[in-house]
DNA sequence: AAGTTATAGTTTCATATGAAACCATTTGCA
DNA sequence: TGCAAATGGTTTCATATGAAACTATAACTT
């Protein structure tokens, strides 16, 4: 149990170094999320964010998805190799290009969605929940000035 | 591009999604950091993080380092397991209790410590310097109420 | 003291991940 | 036109990860 400080080197106090806070936060609350519907829908969080970019923008090709959900190229190939596998996406090739794909949700990939959206928002809601308006609106524009270049 | 937004399911718009902005910004923070050290001292993340808690509080089991870096047990016993190989870290055992360790970092830990700690408080700053001071005063309150329970 | 339960830590196994190599097609340009 | 470079996407390979099983020791109960 000893847990003595030590001060002569100038230790990371890791609970309040931002980036730590940040990952800790991070995972906990996609955690809570991916382990809502990765049971019951047997759905990846890396797969969800491709049909999530897929419900708002359809006929993407998977560099385009990859844009959206910055993933790398390799997860969302495989992303979309599961997704076209078990029916939930639907995967064409580009009319003047070939290496293309043009992709979209299925009805089945639809339904899903419809039913994990809904789930995605109130776990936010829960979450924005531990806060007051005000400090919502400063929360946003923080994020806003870090994700910023 | 295609790219034709879809209105009949409610999609999620991720660029709003709290978690997903949340997983963005943490990873790409960390990695910044993790890029910097990884290749020059052959160290993980998760092993920094170990040395960085053993660097405040010497002597800890690796129970309780688990505990403080909110890592589970098996990604601690092998990073102590790299780390100890690594001659950075010393693993005694508990004078009462034999399966307890006792950990502490060698001074070769150390040295490594007193390199990467300053540079991990640079990119820190380099972060922090995007808000003014009443932004950073409202962001650490946050993360201390969205982290609460 | 014996037997059950709990705890510290490691190992195993199955899956996830990213970098780099790769294939096919398209683009740029001499 | 023909060939080098770029692009979309997949595969390979090496590493990372977590859950569950496991080993050893300690604590609790009787």
């Amino acid at each position: 149990m000893s847990a003595r400080p030590n001060v002569a080197h100038a230790p990371l106090e890791l609970e309040h170094f931002l980036p730590y806070r940040l990952s800790i936060l991070s995972n906990t609350v996609s955690q809570a999320i991916a382990a809502d519907y990765q049971q019951r829908y047997e759905l990846s969080m890396t797969e969800w964010r491709v049909m999530a970019v897929l419900a708002r923008f359809e006929g993407l090709s998977a560099r385009e998805v990859a844009e959206r959900t910055a993933m790398d190229k390799v997860a969302v190939s495989r992303a979309l190799a599961r997704l076209v596998d078990a029916g939930r996406v639907d995967r064409g090739t580009h009319d003047g290009d070939k290496r293309r794909s043009v992709l979209q949700l299925t009805a089945e990939g639809w339904a899903i969605h419809d039913e994990v959206a809904p789930l995605a928002r109130e776990h936010e809601r829960e979450l924005l929940a531990k806060l007051d308006d005000e400090e919502r609106a400063w929360l946003s524009r923080i994020l806003d000035k870090l994700m910023a270049a």
